[in-house]
DNA sequence: AGATTGATCCAT
DNA sequence: TGGATCAATCTG
């Protein structure tokens, strides 16, 4: 298990994430996290993955959104405070890793779309989630806290030009919000 | 293009 | 309580 300093670096080569960083705009989180590193702990150790691909989801109106409908059980840690993991299971079949943004009661998070892992580029949030092992019981972990599941800063730069921006994928039914440009992908 | 799979949500 | 729906992926 990762040690924590006092500084927030943790025995490895990256900063976590602290609240703050979640604790801002939602498409600015999206981008900002373009290059930083998802760490998932497991048995057999750490397994890494740079982040490439985000899709943002904000606020109550936002009909793309899970939280659109309102507040339910489900959609419930999307309204807790910054630096949650919200992870729900899709189709009977796959997981899916969001990072709560913003603040509290008000509900907004990110999609990790997909990873750059060990082994080459994993591309759809299905496949994150299999690679890292990440499922429902880490639905609402602190991602602050070093434990399990958290986000690094290791260093590296995006210039803004890296960046391309598309509407969001899965979402026709939510009418006009389904066009916006809320998916953020690194050039690679 | 079609099958898959089960939790969730809302209308009976 | 039933049934449509789903922020996806695999196979043919």
């Amino acid at each position: 298990m990762p040690a924590m300093s006092r500084t927030g670096r943790n025995s490895l080569s990256g900063l976590i994430l602290p609240a703050s960083f979640y604790a801002r705009p939602t498409l600015q989180v999206a981008r900002s996290l373009l290059g930083k590193y998802l760490v998932r702990e497991t048995p057999a150790g750490l397994r890494t993955g740079r982040i490439i691909e985000v899709e943002a989801y904000s606020g109550f109106h936002d009909r793309a959104s899970h939280a659109s409908r309102g507040r339910t059980k489900r959609t419930e840690v999307m309204f807790g405070p910054p630096g949650l993991a919200y992870v729900y299971l899709i189709y009977g079949i796959y997981h899916c890793l969001n990072v709560v943004t913003e603040r509290a009661e008000f509900p907004a998070a990110v999609l990790i779309r997909a990873v750059e892992g060990e082994a080459g580029l994993i591309d759809g949030p299905g496949r994150v989630c299999r690679s890292l092992a990440i499922d429902r019981e880490l639905n609402c972990h602190d991602l602050t806290g070093g434990t399990s599941l958290w986000l690094e800063d290791r260093g590296d730069r995006i210039r803004r030009t890296a960046i391309g921006t598309f509407p969001r994928i899965g979402v026709d039914y939510a009418g006009a919000w389904a066009a916006k440009p809320w998916r953020f992908r690194l050039k690679m």
